[in-house]
DNA sequence: GCACAAAGCTATTTGCAATAGCTTAAAAGC
DNA sequence: GCTTTTAAGCTATTGCAAATAGCTTTGTGC
């Protein structure tokens, strides 16, 4: 019997690939061992089990939106970075509906997961220190931010939003909420 | 034996409490069984199986929630009715944190969760009619409103703010935004 | 060319959902 | 007050997916 070759990125490659096509729900070591052509013991070579192979693709997917979001802030400042910020944000979601629904609930409190979401959350940091914010007020900044983009995000990967109102124009009126709504230290 | 008299109420009853207890994960009908102390098979005479249960359970969820918003609503308007409906969303989500993450994704796309989902969509239409907002810009607003509410709410659900500073404090800089931020016709 | 580590396999166990089909408790009718 | 019937409960069984054990084979390094 030939190899395969298998390496654990390509097994979280294939957990993508099954994602993306039918959903987080479809995300089983049987379905990842057909796709990668080995019985599914095979795996465990490879990864430790099911809960380990969903951090990892959490942990891809969170690297993945951070090198978006940093590409999108890049050359901006202030309001034009916040907003390239949000608008990248949500074109993930919109690009890859169902790997949003397995972006890990809390990777600030997750040991392996700390490192990546830090990573993740320094884009939205350096976009704030724009503004002059610092300590405090950033960490307060940097929730609401988060919370207001996560939120819109999940309901609509979920497809949770239920009107037919173009969903850009909401979207629009959120950025501008938060935006408008940021902390302003005077301008040296 | 002796019967357990149980109601599908009753099923509901217990699996909230496994969730509240042990979180949604610990969700199985074994559990259920165990706890009503019924052998598992007879929890199929009141529900028709796990993803019913769960949709009962969700709507359940939604229900309260729906009590204690438009209790907190009730008597105030505008910027008053905004600011205590935000924090009624959150007290639910810091009094039952386990519970919040099984709010169902999408309520008004499942047909089986559109009446319940909507009667609660209806008390934040409510509170933005006090703005005189009406049609495709009350539908903008909701969607906002929504998204930063349950973004800030889910994310305190899985713990996943990770610094220690004040989450209450973060809160009131998110409902000033989001307040702040609505579109204001002008009052007659 | 041989030794050994790693990658793969089959077989098995365990946990849970779900179905089938039987038994008996309790309520409704006479 | 006894019978009839409905529905609540049971045990036994099946099916599926994760996980473990232990064997076989491939390829690399000496």
């Amino acid at each position: 019997m030939p190899r395969a070759g298998l390496t654990s990125g390509a097994v979280v490659d294939a957990a993508l690939a099954l994602i993306d096509e039918e959903g987080p729900g479809a995300l089983t070591l049987a379905a990842v061992a057909a796709r990668t052509g080995v019985a599914a013991p095979s795996l465990y070579k490879h990864i430790r089990g099911l809960p380990e192979l969903r951090k990892l693709v959490g942990l891809r997917v969170m690297d993945d939106m951070t090198e978006r979001l940093g590409a999108a802030a890049m050359g901006r400042s202030r309001d034009e970075a916040t907003a390239a910020l949000m608008r990248a944000w949500r074109s993930y979601v919109v690009d890859f509906p169902h790997r949003y629904a397995v972006f890990p609930d809390n990777p600030l409190i997750d040991p392996e997961l700390v490192d990546t979401g830090t990573r993740l959350m320094e884009v939205i940091l350096a976009v704030l220190r724009g503004y002059g914010l610092e300590g405090a007020e950033a960490i307060h900044a940097t929730r609401c931010l988060r919370a207001a983009v996560h939120g819109f995000a999940s309901v609509e990967a979920a497809g949770g939003f239920g009107l037919g109102e173009n969903l850009d124009t909401s979207y629009e009126m959120l950025i501008a909420m938060v935006v408008s709504g940021l902390p302003r230290p005077p301008t040296p």
